[in-house]
DNA sequence: TGTATATTCAACCGGCAGGTTGATTAACTT
DNA sequence: AAGTTAATCAACCTGCCGGTTGAATATACA
């Protein structure tokens, strides 16, 4: 029960901050100090946050001279969106027919691809 | 920026307790003590647990008699697996074709019920 | 070689999160 | 009226979180 990775990501994107640094990384990657422009914290603390985010598996960062590109890593919140499948039946009406059957569709074909 | 509502929401979700009792909510309305009873945490505990999910949205509290029953509120997950769709099409390689196409197709859909 | 730039490391601080125990409120039961 | 059960309130403790400032590290440039 400890430890669950799912912990660091919902924790990773408690924070509106981080989201936003998400938002900006999901139109492509960019170095720290890009990322903390728009901030009005210092660039120690979004620092921090890239940290926390890089230990959730939403981030990774690759060194090129002096600046370290961030870019975005969507595995965890694909992760995210399965958990929340479990619960979709609670929200959406059509899950259990018209949505059953196009999910069982989709499945099929991903089946199909390399 | 301060309070989008969404903050509460993955705050909730990072604890892996609070994700177990939503888990047993999902399979129907229960007492404090009976969510509680799987726990290896004092009643009190849970109770504040279930504060931060009600703050959330996640679930709702009625009283009756000397019991407080708690079920679950979805639409909080539902307000999530939207934010998640805007990162979608980063991890779901068909998420420009087929699913697209399969997404628009189920929208026509929910416009045309009641 | 020396300097400017990019980023992190380190130490510190206030506040909140998650847990405890003990007291309190509310409703049912006898 | 008294006792039992369900749940919360209150005070407290520990540790982590998000922020700061200042120093250190790494690379490019003149």
């Amino acid at each position: 029960m400890t430890a669950d990775p799912v912990d660091a990501v919902f924790a990773a994107l408690a924070d509106p901050t981080r989201r936003a640094i998400l938002a900006r990384l999901a139109t492509g990657a960019a170095t720290v100090n890009e990322l903390a422009a728009p901030f009005p914290i210092s660039v120690q603390a979004v620092s921090k946050h890239l940290a926390v985010l890089e230990r959730a598996g939403l981030i990774v960062r690759t060194r090129e001279a002096q600046w370290r590109r961030c870019r975005l890593d969507p595995a965890p919140l694909r992760t995210l969106a399965e958990w929340l499948d479990q619960y979709r039946r609670l929200w959406d009406d059509h899950y259990d027919t018209l949505d059953t059957y196009l999910r069982d569709l989709r499945e099929t074909h991903h089946e199909h691809a390399p």
